[in-house]
DNA sequence: GATGTTCGGATTGTAAACCATATTATTAAT
DNA sequence: ATTAATAATATGGTTTACAATCCGAACATC
């Protein structure tokens, strides 16, 4: 590994915990400082989260933090839904297995504990790592590392929006509660039971967003 | 747009018609006099082309056509089937709609046309042209840029194979065909014959590839 | 003869300087 | 006050130079 993957990641962790926010330019020489790399490593990183569809490159006038539209949110959403019911549906297949029971216990386990945890108001940042931790595990048990990095691409765009929602929302346990069933449901290989708490899920993360105001969208 | 995008579709096309071969080496000085850009450009050809899944890059090591394995071809495949699945039923939930029956007809008139040419072993390339096109066309119908980009993105490390495994069945006529009963159940407006059809012309295609000899895959 | 080592050419990785061009801000003129 | 010309700023892209790495061949050692 090199280190601009360690740029990369550090401004694209800037980006979606609110250091940048969206519409903000990113100025050239000031990542240079910033990141502490040359120039031209810069113009790299841009071009990477670019293609990721965090930062957003306008010709001669350079990059800066994307703003989505509603109706990209719609648009990914709707796509983002299929493969993680894909996804369910792979693990479900292979919910008798015993290393994928342990498995699920396991990333069970880890939902109650966080559950069990306060959930101040600050801690949206823990909420939306845990949401990560339970979906990446998800998709790494569907054993299809396509899909895992397609969810990661619909993901990142709407990381910064899911976050707002949430804080505006306040409904971190329910959100939670909708992971415990989900897994719950894998657990007792009831499949259709698990995606119709997946796209519940789902539905709940993506109203959630779509009642943000106006000013949170391109 | 500027003239690297030109490159890259250059390169992209020399890769998915032969001209490079899997696993061969693509010397940076050598694209310079080939797609007559500098050293610079050449390297960011290749990154794009990363991204699509075309080409390998190694640290140290430069550039290569990507050859994919068997269990890619079929994690891609997987999550293609969904996507496409998907498209369909975006389309089909419009299918009632005078201009969306309009396209319609005039998609199934483009693979009548097609199918109605003497296909000739030669005229390979252009059933991938027409299998692009339709496919194309149908995610354009779907409206959700999201879903035409992953097919694109899915599509492209499969169509080299394709093109292999459809050289070897020889059977142009009959995945056209499956193209025509797409688009006819749909302007039937019965989307579950639509699906049908839409999941055995992919098998059809995914048959054709992973019957291919080894020597195919990375 | 097989294995390990060192050397040098070839290739890629990175930085820096440079100029052209587009955008934005400032100033001047009407 | 509005507009036109100009200067400052920022990006787009090329070139050059050099460092780091890889790979194969010649050589040495056992």
């Amino acid at each position: 590994m090199n280190d601009i993957d360690a740029a990369v990641e550090q401004l694209k962790r800037d980006i979606l915990q609110g250091r940048f926010v969206p519409g903000q330019r990113l100025v050239e020489v000031d990542m240079m400082s910033h990141l502490e790399i040359t120039r031209g490593r810069v113009r790299d990183v841009f071009k990477r989260l670019q293609a990721e569809g965090i930062v957003q490159l306008d010709r001669n006038r350079g990059a800066s933090v994307r703003k989505v539209s509603r109706e990209e949110v719609y648009n990914i959403f709707e796509v983002l839904e299929e493969v993680s019911i894909l996804i369910i549906r792979k693990v479900g297949s292979r919910c008798e297995d015993e290393g994928m029971r342990r498995h699920l216990q396991e990333s069970l386990g880890a939902a109650r504990r966080f559950h069990d945890r306060s959930a101040d108001i600050i801690r949206v940042l823990d909420y939306m790592d845990e949401n990560a931790r339970f979906w990446g595990d998800l998709a790494d048990l569907a054993g299809n590392p396509v899909l895992s990095d397609i969810r990661m691409r619909l993901q990142a765009p709407l990381f910064r929006l899911a976050m707002e929602g949430l804080t505006v929302s306040g409904s971190h346990e329910q959100w939670i509660a909708r992971h415990e069933e989900i897994i719950s449901a894998l657990l007792d290989s009831n499949i259709t039971q698990a995606t119709h708490h997946a796209r519940k899920s789902m539905h709940d993360v993506w109203k959630a967003i779509l009642e943000l105001p106006g000013s949170a969208f391109a």
